[in-house]
DNA sequence: ACCTGAACACCGTTCAAGT
DNA sequence: ACCTGAACACCGTTCAAGT
């Protein structure tokens, strides 16, 4: 193809290629010239949309935020404000595991972009709802962005554990370090398999205690 | 320099050399090659000691964990079970802040290593301590994992954002779309300056909350 | 066992040049 | 404005070979 104009090509569909590559191959494997390639480009072709590889990345991140902090609660539920935190929690946390490796690109770099500013903005505007103080309701926004980011790089860890070797036969067990750990392998905590039950657990735990001092 | 045995060089060696290029350099620049280079030896050679790159850096999550479980409270302190996991806490975040860069370590690979379970397991010893049930305890110990690690990688990210270019001047300030967010500024919550006094309240609040249902 | 040197298949980014 | 092609300074990893 003759180098030219071709006019066809929009920053959203850079993003949308990249997702693409994320999602069937990982985090590394979303490289400049990958994407390009996938959209019939040379790799300095896309230097024309975006000034860095990082900037593809925050325009990745902007659009995996987008949306989250218009998360609607379900129907009914009370009190309001106790289920969009759920809310929230719920569709940052789905947006991140409906985008394997996508952790990684929220701890790549800078989360300071508007969508990232709209979640911590709806999360301290419902703890100011329940009753905390300006400085309380955006600590307990911090804290909840945190439980969910967090909890999500535990279960990607997780996940990118090799296939646990089959414990071999042994005569004596040996008395565990880790007793307690493991008496709890079944909760799926720490193989990226947690039951929705803990998540709510866990957040309403965390909720409970920051409104606490309303 | 000619092949040859060398003897001298040990696995500690290279992830002490690794830990030095990350703080002075960041985690992107710790390569298999400047590794090599810091200690005088040829990229192979590192194959002699680690089969990869993931296998370095999985002992250097190690050595960046290692004695975190045994952190000890401050003398005098109750009860006991909080402020140990206070210290295990502190302690957990120290080791990530006293390494700049090591957050994105810690979220590249798996955390299935001895120390890493060390971490899990005093945590859910604590919170067994404070009267939770096994299951309790174990989601409650994979909460303040998940709210430490969350709360530093929101740092890191914070840390990393460039220079906020000074507001223009302008006549009429538009209304801001975050209010409550740039109201908590001072908080340095965005800016990876958050006070101990904000962290301490938060896994305070963590806690009592995890704990209201002994 | 420990190491080198060459090689393979990659990176992000810059630059001059074409249309 | 949008694109190509060549180039620069890098990657992780493998392989044959030396001591």
């Amino acid at each position: 193809m003759k180098p030219g104009p071709r006019r066809s090509i929009s920053q959203a569909d850079i993003v949308d290629a990249a997702f693409e590559i994320l999602e069937e191959k990982g985090f590394a494997a979303v490289s400049v010239r990958a994407v390009a390639a996938a959209l019939g480009l040379t790799p300095t072709a896309l230097y024309t949309y975006f000034p860095s590889k990082g900037a593809l990345q925050a325009a990745m991140i902007e659009q995996l935020l987008a949306g989250v902090a218009e998360a609607v609660p379900d129907a009914g539920a009370e009190p309001a404000w106790r289920e969009r935190i759920h809310a929230i929690a719920a569709a940052l946390r789905g947006r991140i595991v409906g985008h394997a490796g996508s952790i990684a690109l929220l701890t790549s770099g800078p989360l300071d972009g508007d969508r990232s500013r709209d979640v911590a903005e709806a999360l301290i505007s419902a703890f100011a709802e329940a009753g905390l103080g300006a400085d309380e309701a955006a600590r307990a926004g911090h804290a909840v962005r945190a439980q969910v980011i967090g909890a999500a790089a535990l279960d990607d860890a997780a996940a990118a554990t090799p296939e646990e070797t089959p414990a071999p036969q042994t005569l004596w067990k040996e008395p565990s370090r880790h007793p307690r750990l493991e008496a709890s392998a079944h909760l799926g905590l720490d193989t990226g398999g947690a039951e929705e039950a803990s998540r709510r657990w866990t957040l309403d735990r965390l909720i409970d205690g920051l409104v606490a001092t309303a």
